[in-house]
Parts: structure tokens; C-alpha cells; sequence
DNA sequence: TAGCTTTGTGTCAATTTTACACTATCCAAA
DNA sequence: TTTGGATAGTGTAAAATTGACACAAAGCTA
């Protein structure tokens, strides 16, 4: 779907905003893209934060959360999915929150409900330190996160289980990986996904049986081990199987 | 959880709202509560519409929620799933909805995103021709709903999905039987909620292998057919059951 | 008491899940 | 050039789960 990015004529709603949960993948765990507030808020908590902003009364809310990600990414028709709305009233209670939102914000004291998304890139597709537009942003392990801006620790948790779920009906981690990647890749992704080891074999017995991976006559290059085979997802088959309706596809 | 449901020192936030789709279960098919508007929309469009109202400057979400589905039914402490936020900026083009807008708020013409919910209760417990402070409201089955005002027909649709997709998760049903209830209810609930027939026996062989009911020492009364047995929901065994974790209730 | 209606029950075949261990291939270091 | 380290890749058997299927029992009504 083709997004209108276009701002013309619109104000921003000072009770609304969307926030993304960008997840990536480093071919060993997942990520999430941050943004780091810097010095100011340092002082009195965490510096890193969701990327996020208020919404333009003219977009909707899809339409926002693509504006977010295309702002800080430059990347545009990424998956993209709506974890639910947050907005407690005192999710700006802590000090250092309410000084950021000083510096950024024309009403900072206005009651906020925001509306989050996580979206699954991959993550070569975006690499921040390349990006000079984006230098305060970064990846970050999902697992070395701790706490984060306002309400955002608890809107990563919601993202990461709602992925969770949705992983285990449809084979959305695709969009986490390269165009070209190896079968150990896409076991490691669903195991840092789902939190817990899978037995490798019947991992790949089960992926297999999808029929949705193409077999490359390709193999990895300078790796100090076996070279493992690439492969490449199938689009159209998963196109079919999506219309088929297929449940079956847990962990 | 209790909440407070005061309003006190507060103000309505003219940009965020929030809907229920209010289920409930006729022991023969879902159904929904609904709003009917009246004739002052009526000449333009669908007079039916979801419950719900803006929130206060001062109360989360599910407070928010919380207190519609009070205001409405006067029921408490009932189950409470968030659908997600809805808000196109066109989303209220029905000249119906801006007449009705315009007879119910203060700034009719602003911009609203509104945050759905959806609850179960036993429908037995609610019967709005009884509570004269809700004449307007009613039950309706879900298949028979063509339209609604605003979005709320894509609200219901979304919530809908989502409690079929939760009931193969976590044995939620319960939650809209009358306490004591036979097994053929509970098989007339699911099929309706996931919209297919079920085979009996292996419905049942599945209920009973998760160890949740308890059967009653007692029988239907006046059925002209042979009498059926009542059983009734075992919280404590659904707790432990919930803690260990389980996934494996797909049909 | 005959007939209608719904309850309640068991088995077998097919499929799916789980647990489990060794060889092959590449690189690097000696 | 050989050796050691690392990961890739592969099959099977037992257990559990699913899906398909039919008939007797119990109560009410006419």
C-alpha cells in the first residue's frame, strides 16, 4: 500500500501520537532501534527512547507510524503492525522525561495516548551510523534493554509478545532477514524470538514442509566452518498458502 | 482490579474516545450490545452503534473503558481485551454521525481517535429491557449486523477476529455462560465465535482433557429431550493451568 | 406408547510431535 | 600438510494428537 507522507495544511494533534517498535535482526538476535535523547535527559534517567511523534490531524494512524519510520529511516512498505494504544496519565512522571518534552514539544504538559506499532526490517537495510541524518539513533539487543523513555519499556514488552504470537501463525520473520540467507539464520531469529531453544531438526523439518523457501544453488562464502546452503523466501507460495488459511504453523 | 471510576476535577479529552464491543452469548449464538441512536439519525443511516464515550484528562484507557461498560450495564470486573485504536480522519463522513455528533458533543467537528475494547459478559447477567437507565440499548446477534455508525462495523469485525484468535489460546469463553452451563452450550460458543462446526465428540474429548470443569452432581430441568448434565468453570485448575502455560487449544 | 429431540459415548487410521547423535565440510593454526 | 575447531546437514522410532464416524439412552409431548 502506497502511503501520502505529504503534511499540507495540518496541524499536529497535541493528544495523540504513534510510537514504532522497529525490530531488527543481527543474524544472532533481535533488536530494536532507540533513539538516544542525549545529555539532557541523562541526568535524571534513561536516555534511550522509541522513536515516535504526535500525528498529523489530516493522516491516519497507519500513516503516521510509516511517516515515523520513513523519517528516521528513510525506509517506506515495510511490515508494519499495530500493537494497541497506551496512555496512562502520569506516563510522563519521571523528570527526565518532562524535560525532553520541553525541549521538543509545543504543549509538554498535555495528556498523551499514544499508539504503538512494530515494524520488522532488515536490518542491513538501514545501518544508522551510515545515515547522517540519524546519528543520535541506533540498534540495540532487545535483551541488554533495561529501561527506557516514559511507558516505552512496557510498550517493547507488548510489541515483543505480540510478535511473539504472530510468528507462531504466520512467517512474518522473513522480513527480518536479508534477501539471501541461511537456514541457521531463520532458526536463530524464531529461537530469539520465542525466547526458548527449538530442536534444529525438527525446526527445519517444519520450516521445510511450509514449501515457502526457495533452495539457492549458492552457498556461503569464508566462513570458518561448513558452508551453509542459502536460500530465499518464496513470496508466491506464501501468497497461495495465506489464501488456504493455514493455522499450523506453532512452535 | 478495582478502579475508581470518580470524574472528578477532569476534563473530557475532545481527541480520544473509547468503544466496547460489549459480546455476550444467547446460548445460541453471539451477540453484541448494542446503541440504538434513534430517530434523529435515523433518516440518514444505521441507528445502531457501539457503546462508548470521549475519556477524561485523567484516567487510563481501560479505566475509560471500564467505566462506559459501567455506565451502560453496571457491571464490574468483567473481562477486558483491548481491539486497538481506530482513527481515520474521515472516519466520521456519515452525515448521520456529524447530525448525532452534533447532539451529544461539544466539538463535533474534531478529530477523534478512539480506542476499541472488547469484553465478555453472561449475557443472563445484563437484560436491558430490565434497566430502565439504558432503554436504548440492546442485544444483537452479530451475523445479523450489517452496518453501523462510524468505523464501528471494522471495530466489530477486528474484535471479532481477535477473540477468535484469543479463544484458541486461553479458554476466555467462559467468561459469557451463566455459571452452571452444559457442554453442548459451550460447543453451540465456540462454533459461533469460530464461525464453523465442531466435531462433537472431539470437542468434547478436548474440553475434558484440559481438566477445567467441574462436573456437577446435577442435570438440566424441563427439556424435552434427554436432560443434560451441568458443569461449571474451575477457576483454580485454569490459574495453575495459566502458570505453567499453555498453548495448545487451537481448533 | 410412539415419536421427536438432544445427550453421551469409543475406536481406528493418519498425522504430528518429540527426542536424539553422528558425519561432512570448511577454515585456521601448527 | 595435517589437525582441531566450528557449524551444517541428515533419519528414525515412540508417543501424542487429530479427524472421521454411528448408535443407544433419556426426557418430553402428543
Amino acid at each position: 500500500m502506497q502511503h501520502n507522507l505529504k503534511k499540507i495544511n495540518s496541524e499536529l494533534n497535541p493528544n495523540v501520537s504513534v510510537d514504532c517498535v522497529i525490530f531488527g535482526f543481527d543474524l544472532e538476535q533481535l533488536t530494536v532501534l532507540l533513539i538516544d535523547r542525549g545529555e539532557i535527559s541523562s541526568a535524571f534517567g534513561p536516555r534511550l527512547a522509541l522513536p515516535g511523534n504526535l500525528i498529523y490531524d489530516n493522516e491516519n494512524l497507519d500513516m503516521a507510524a510509516n511517516r515515523v519510520l520513513a523519517e528516521l529511516t528513510g525506509l517506506k512498505n515495510i511490515y508494519l503492525e499495530q500493537v494497541g494504544a497506551f496512555g496512562d496519565p502520569d506516563r510522563i512522571h519521571k523528570e527526565a522525561d518532562r524535560e525532553w518534552l520541553k525541549s521538543i514539544r509545543a504543549e509538554p504538559e498535555a495528556r498523551v495516548i499514544t499508539v504503538a506499532y512494530y515494524t520488522l526490517v532488515p536490518m542491513s537495510d538501514y545501518m544508522p551510523q551510515a545515515a547522517s541524518f540519524a546519528k543520535n539513533a541506533d540498534w540495540v539487543p532487545v535483551n541488554l534493554i533495561k529501561e527506557l523513555a516514559f511507558d516505552h519499556y512496557e510498550i517493547l514488552q507488548a510489541a515483543k509478545d505480540k510478535l511473539k504470537q504472530k510468528i507462531k501463525i504466520q512467517p512474518i520473520g522473513f522480513n527480518l532477514l536479508p534477501e539471501k540467507f541461511t537456514l541457521s539464520q531463520l532458526h536463530r531469529l524464531y529461537e530469539s524470538i520465542l525466547d526458548k531453544p527449538l530442536d534444529k531438526r525438527n525446526f527445519r523439518r517444519k520450516i521445510q514442509k511450509l514449501d515457502i523457501l526457495t533452495s539457492l544453488r549458492e552457498k556461503q562464502r569464508g566462513v570458518p566452518h561448513k558452508p551453509s546452503s542459502l536460500y530465499e523466501f518464496n513470496e508466491e507460495k506464501y501468497q497461495e498458502l495465506t489464501q488456504t488459511g493455514f493455522d499450523n504453523f506453532g512452535f
